[in-house]
RNA sequence: GAGAAGCUAGCUCAGUCGGUAGAGCAACUCCCUUUUAAGGAGUGGGUCCCGGGUUCGAUUCCCGGGCUUCUCACCA
């Protein structure tokens, strides 16, 4: 690392706690003992431990002569009885009790011992025995300090799974997420069943022959969705380029190719607000299938949701929040327009046949439902108020929504015999949208006539429309088989299974304003 | 972007009707070799988010700023 000019004052800023563990980090260092060594040989899981010497139901007791066991991992807790310690220390299985004291322990491993610090990672090895009281634990013969820790973690005490003190400021936790994971079991679980999600939904799209995929993330058109982009630059190039809103046009041309079966599960960028339901970059799971259409998405929805539940919580039924949520599969299904009208008593179906439908007449008719819809430009925009107004905060339960306006759905097919309506569907759970889907729009001329729509809807002032991408209009010239496609935003799948009420609750480095 | 709330010891929080502040845990010293929210005795620890203003005096009141959270707006 280079130097920066200005010698750092770092004792200045050094806090006292800070400083005590300096000086303990350095006796221990003239004491000729390395505090940050290179390795630590033989680690065995905490979990494994536990399980091979206390037994499955921890109801065995190990022999006198019990085979030593070595582990490593975080101290939590420190119980001083003078010459003897009580230590509990954490790896990433669990927690495990050590009993160490001068009449097992060398004289430089007891000399750690004594300037031992709660948050220091340390190895050991000794013997697993039951103490009078009952608890598992390890009598050390040997403990290595692996890492010194100089900045103090709150300390986290618990009794009968009640916790004392521990952390709770959010902001800390967003911030410095390794301490809220070091500290707070709660965290780590969420993001262990966030990977698990992640490697369920793999596996299972494997097992039904798809195939993952990697396309671009910078991209010189951002389309395939509506909505803001970030801009970067390529430097070589001297280009501009865009960071994907959505990965949905690559994909498809992928079904062009040949492929029948693909899947990408990866980040996208919007630069929009950020709130509990939105964060700048997201993950999104996207999954195209030739020769199927948006009733075999139904279909994989409904199970990829069925299946994570059942291999993961061991149920369709889950807690979240106040609501008991069933994913039991047939989910309820309900026409878009139809459940606004269910909602409202407003009947938007009749103006479907109109060319240009009156966003006046609009606005008057979401006016008497109570809607404020003043500042909207568009017809369907004031539809879609009324529909997540009044609609989509109470489908807590699954719910299908099908057959979206054409007008607000560029890349899906009409149904067939009708002029207005798409194949399109989404699904609601907890009064929010997890996923989007469609029979792909695969007629070249179609979807051309389709990006002009949108480029026009954004001349008469919508806000958000889809951008044109003439060499995706190419490729579906070439020839896309029928296809359906569909999208899952994987943040909001987590929420759900996490029982969290914030994305940033279930995204491990959530987005910041810096701090200073 | 707007409104509301919050910011005090390492952590969780109290408090000061304006007189530079406290608890528990953590830390430090000492006692204790089967404890477990270990216990006992003692000690230290603060830019009260930052900057101005009013005042003899501001952590407290006023103004401005910062960051976070919630709601709204924006946004699939």
């Amino acid at each position: 690392m280079a130097q920066t000019g200005s010698e750092t004052p770092a004792e200045v800023s050094v806090g006292a706690l800070e400083a005590q563990r300096l000086s303990k980090l350095e006796a221990i260092k003239s004491r000729g003992i390395d505090p940050y060594p290179v390795r630590f040989a033989g680690k065995q899981n905490i979990a494994d431990i536990r399980r091979e010497s206390f037994g499955e139901n921890n109801d065995l007791t190990p022999a006198e002569d019990a085979a030593h066991v070595a582990t490593a991992g975080r101290v939590v807790a420190i119980r001083d009885m003078g010459k003897a310690q009580f230590l509990q220390i954490q790896d990433q299985s669990g927690r495990v009790q050590v009993y160490a004291g001068n009449k097992t322990l060398g004289e430089d491993d007891y000399f750690v011992l004594r300037n031992l610090d709660l948050g220091d990672i340390i190895g050991i090895k000794g013997r697993p025995f039951r103490t009078k009281t009952g608890e598992a634990s390890i009598h050390a013969d040997e403990l290595k300090i692996l890492s010194k820790n100089l900045a103090p973690l709150p300390v986290v005490k618990e009794k009968d799974g009640e916790t004392y003190d521990g952390i709770s400021d959010i902001e800390l936790r967003y911030r410095q997420r390794y301490i809220d994971l070091a500290v707070n079991a709660e965290a780590r679980a969420t993001f262990t069943l966030r990977s698990a999600i992640l490697r369920e939904i793999r596996d299972f799209l494997h097992r039904k022959g798809f195939m993952e995929v990697e396309t671009p993330m910078m991209q010189a058109i951002a389309s395939g969705a509506a909505a803001r982009p970030f801009t970067t630059h390529h430097n070589a190039l001297d280009i501009d380029l865009y960071m994907r809103i959505a990965p949905e046009l690559y994909l498809k041309r992928l079904i062009v190719g040949g492929y029948e079966k693909v899947f990408e599960m990866n980040r996208n960028f919007r630069n929009e607000g950020i709130s509990t339901k939105h964060n700048p970059e997201f993950t999104m799971i996207e999954i195209y299938q030739a020769y199927a259409d948006y009733n075999t998405m139904m279909e994989i929805t409904q199970d990829i949701f069925e299946h994570l539940s059942v291999t993961l919580l061991g149920s369709t039924e889950m807690p979240y929040g106040q609501h008991t949520i069933s994913l039991k599969k047939p989910w309820k299904k309900i026409g878009y327009l139809e459940s606004i009208k269910e909602a409202t008593g407003l009947d938007f179906e009749k103006f479907l046949g109109e060319e240009n439908p009156s966003v006046t007449e609009a606005k008057k008719m979401a006016a008497s439902a109570g809607l404020k819809a003043e500042g909207l430009h568009t017809f369907w925009e004031v539809v879609d108020l009324a529909f997540s107004e009044k609609v989509e905060p109470n489908l807590i339960q699954p719910t299908i929504v099908m057959h979206y306006p054409k007008a607000i759905s560029p890349l899906a097919k009409s149904i067939p015999g009708n002029e207005h309506l798409v194949e399109r569907f989404e699904p609601y759970i907890t009064g929010r949208e997890m996923g989007n889907a469609f029979s792909e729009l695969n007629d070249p001329l179609e979807q051309e006539r389709r990006f002009n729509e949108q480029a026009s809807q954004k001349a008469s002032g919508a806000e958000e429309t889809m951008e044109t991408d003439d060499d995706f209009v190419t490729a579906l010239k070439v020839g896309m088989p029928p296809t359906g496609g569909l999208g899952i935003g994987i943040d909001r799948l987590v929420m759900l299974f996490a029982n969290k009420s914030s994305i940033k609750d279930v995204i491990l480095f959530p987005l910041l304003r810096p701090n200073k």
